[in-house]
DNA sequence: CTACCTGGCCTTACGCCGTAAGGTATGACT
DNA sequence: AGTCATACCTTACGGCGTAAGGCCAGGTAG
């Protein structure tokens, strides 16, 4: 019989929400979301799972609390700069963080209570927009464009089946070995003569695309400004 | 004591992996990608949990062959149109399909084998720009383009907090009314003078995108093709 | 000084989950 | 008649989120 424990006479100082935060955000990092549970961040605290419900209410609160932190790292751009700068390196920076906790942007979907930095970071982005003359319709228009084509980036890249070229190519061989050899032969020749080039990074079809949203977003404003004057 | 059940002697025809996969479907629909569990979905079928896994392997597998199942719904273009048409009739099939499965793109991050339907997809796309003039490399930045555009835009779409206009008042209101009344000026300036207006629907923003991004397509297509002659 | 309250933690228990291991009845093929 | 594969079932295990309730130190009030 193991002696019940001496109930640790050690009162180490009391855990914060932000603590809490801190380390599921790290636990989830290093085990995807799925290896986020409540006995093991308790675990990793050095306190017992139920002690965790003194500091959020449940774990939808703390998985909705880890999202808005996600937002609140993205961080400020200076307003003093042209939109189109401005909005690339939002994009930039969202781009970053989202591929730093790679579990945030697949909670996101489901989850529909945003916090003070995601609205605060959709504040910030409209106004840049407004203040640049963007008439409101316009800024909606491209508000949603850009984070369409942000997550939805993101979401691509997280999902590829391969992180660097050597494993890319055991990928593509596994995909390609067993099959009618003609079966897909535009999306052969992609992959053969573009994607395993030296040199190529799916990362950098993020610019291509970037670039092309906001030189489209300035004819449109241009052509507004137009029909004003 | 209950009489252990006379082992039901009537013996429907068997099940197939089809079949699993549709009423897989169908509870996913419902009760969402957490409302699929193997014992409800056996319950589903008259089956006992364990009996699945003759029909799959395990429930990643299941899984994996439910998103294949969305995009062999997504419907094959014909060939004979102009690539912006062609490339818009996908992107809006590809869209509904998507919003009619909600969990299928939650399902596609964090899975990482495509299955011959999603491939078949992606070929087709491909082909289809190719056969347009579109060079290899242009080809591959048209495609995660768009296919950016409309995940991350179904993404939203599906994480807004809201399904319809009323929903939509009574969800801004809840967010701002216990604030500093200023807290989100420019926010709240795009929810009540446009979002809020009558006749809105965020449905519509897809198109804006959508045309913004072929028209873009198209320039730099366009400008490819000077530089050939 | 004592009594009480409260915040922060712990214990136990419940009903879920995916699935490993192994059993059984049916029908087809030799 | 014997063998085998198929399609199903039974039991059990460890892990999950969390409801319910207990315990103990420190602060506050009488």
């Amino acid at each position: 019989m193991p002696t019940p424990q001496p109930k640790s006479t050690v009162r180490r100082s009391p855990l914060s929400r932000e603590e809490v935060l801190r380390v599921a955000a790290m636990l989830a990092d290093e085990g995807g979301i799925s290896g986020l549970t409540m006995r093991k961040l308790a675990e990793k605290l050095g306190i017992q799972a139920m002690s965790l419900y003194h500091h959020v209410a449940h774990k939808d609160e703390l998985l909705d609390a880890m999202v808005d932190a996600v937002f609140s790292k993205i961080g400020i751009v200076p307003d003093d700069v042209h939109w189109k700068t401005a909005m690339r390196q939002r994009a930039v920076a969202t781009r970053q963080v989202l591929l730093q906790h790679a579990w945030a942007l697949g909670l996101m979907e489901s989850r529909a209570n945003p916090g003070p930095a995601t609205l605060k970071r959709h504040d910030a982005v409209i106004g840049c927009l407004r203040h640049a003359g963007f008439p409101v319709a316009l800024a909606a228009h491209a508000f949603s464009l850009l984070d369409s084509y942000i997550y939805g980036f993101v979401l691509q890249e997280l999902n590829l089946p391969f992180q660097n070229p050597e494993e890319l190519e055991t990928v593509s061989e596994t995909i390609f070995q067993d099959m009618p050899a003609d079966a897909y032969p535009h999306l052969m020749e992609l992959v053969t003569e573009h994607v395993l080039k030296p040199g190529y990074a799916y990362a950098d079809e993020f610019m291509f695309g970037l670039d092309l949203i906001l030189g489209g977003l300035e004819q449109a404003i241009g052509a507004h400004l137009q029909t004003e004057s």
